[in-house]
DNA sequence: AAGTGGTCTAGACCACGTC
DNA sequence: ACGTGGTCTAGACCACTTT
């Protein structure tokens, strides 16, 4: 490309993006290794230092994971250090904590006006609702309902979820080939009504957070919607500013 | 350094501190620009793209601004557009909002517990409390208390707030030469007491986000502390996760 | 010993802003 | 025309892991 021209683009960048698709198109599954730097280099006709900065971006972006010695990885949320990689809850006194998911529902039905807005379909197309509580340390803390688009999700319902053992991330990643990559998060305080309080155990219009998560996969396509309330008696929601 | 010892940093992890230092030194002061890349490469006696890779990593920090054709700046809370960086209240509709402070009080006191703990002071030791409403559009929406260490913020006080015409940390930085760089903050619900409630114009126990701050300057040195109650009723806190 | 990513260098050229 | 950061290359050597 013209160097010159306002759709200037370096090739590092061109780089990134054929990478992008390579894993897109499920060339390297997640969990597996990519070839290394130096193969990459000559599959794409650039030296290695444009590799490197092209690898290094999308390291950045958790997309891939460098490994000194062993290689680049496709990150997966498979990985136990990652599977809860979006959820900011954090013990008050600093314990560990480990959540476990019960799922409560899990419906098809057409799309919202506000669903459809977010996950970019047409109202009335088909979605996938499902809604569950996460438990940590035996309390109920979290209180979810998620938006899917059904075209993206073929199968997905009660039974395949019940049966899986890991993170709702993992299940779409491996299940349904779909990687979420990053999200975006809206959070609020809420008052319980009485339904969610009776689930999350506490009084009724206990303040709670209110976190809405669109959450993207593959070039910037929206794949989720949900929302959570959260009982924070005990927990905060972590946030880092830089 | 030897390459193989177990303390091995690489060269450009070492240029980094170098430059931070400096900072810290205030030979270069926000705002202004900082020598070219090949400056520091001689000054350094390294090649200009160690000291790349070092600025590389300054700039993705935000204590570095590279500008293209222009040279490589020391960011500043005076920027406009950097002055509420750390805010992460948008509108519920999308539109822009700039907010309006307003002091309520400032005193000088003992630090508590949880302050000094905080801050890395003794208990007792001398800090200031200052409070204050923030504004949107004329709406009351934040209230905050922000606890400082004395010693650092010497001769802060009520009237020397006032005066001040922009945000709190341009304050900090080019009063009291304190510049923050990041921040933790953990985020709950809470009810807002009789108290709180008059100052933001909201029901008593309307639930709010209770934000707790901590803020760091060079060398991960804490230098505040603060907790802010935010009315979210047309407003929410945004966050991005990747 | 061999292969991977990680660091460091030196040099060329481009894009951007200023003079 | 000049100086700045931005990109790209080629090659050397180091650190880490596996064979």
């Amino acid at each position: 490309m013209a160097k010159d021209s306002p759709t200037f683009s370096p090739l590092y960048k061109q780089i990134k993006r054929l990478t992008v698709q390579a894993l897109e198109a499920g060339e390297w599954q997640p969990g597996q290794v990519i070839p290394s730097e130096q193969d990459l280099a000559l599959r794409f006709g650039v030296s290695q230092g444009t590799v490197r900065k092209a690898v290094d971006e999308l390291a950045l972006e958790n997309i891939l994971v460098r490994k000194q010695g062993k290689g680049t990885y496709v990150s997966t949320h498979q990985d136990p250090r990652a599977a809860f990689r979006f959820l900011r809850l954090k013990a008050l006194d600093g314990h560990l904590i480990s959540p476990k998911s019960l799922p409560l529902e899990c419906i098809r039905a057409k799309a919202g006006c506000e669903a459809a807005r977010n996950l970019g379909l047409e109202p009335g197309g088909p979605i996938v609702m499902l809604r569950r509580l996460l438990r940590f340390e035996g309390k109920p803390i979290v209180i979810e309902e998620m938006y899917l688009p059904g075209e993206v999700f073929p199968g997905l319902n009660m039974e395949v979820i019940k049966d899986w053992h890991g993170s709702l991330y993992s299940l779409f990643e491996s299940r349904f080939g779909v990687r979420m990559i990053r999200a975006e998060e809206k959070v609020r305080a809420v008052a319980a009504d009485k339904t969610v309080a009776e689930l999350l155990n506490v009084a009724e219009s206990t303040p709670l957070l209110s976190v809405e998560r669109l959450a993207f996969t593959y070039g910037d396509k929206p794949v989720e919607w949900r929302r959570g309330l959260y009982s924070t008696a005990d927990y905060y929601y972590a946030n880092e500013l830089s």
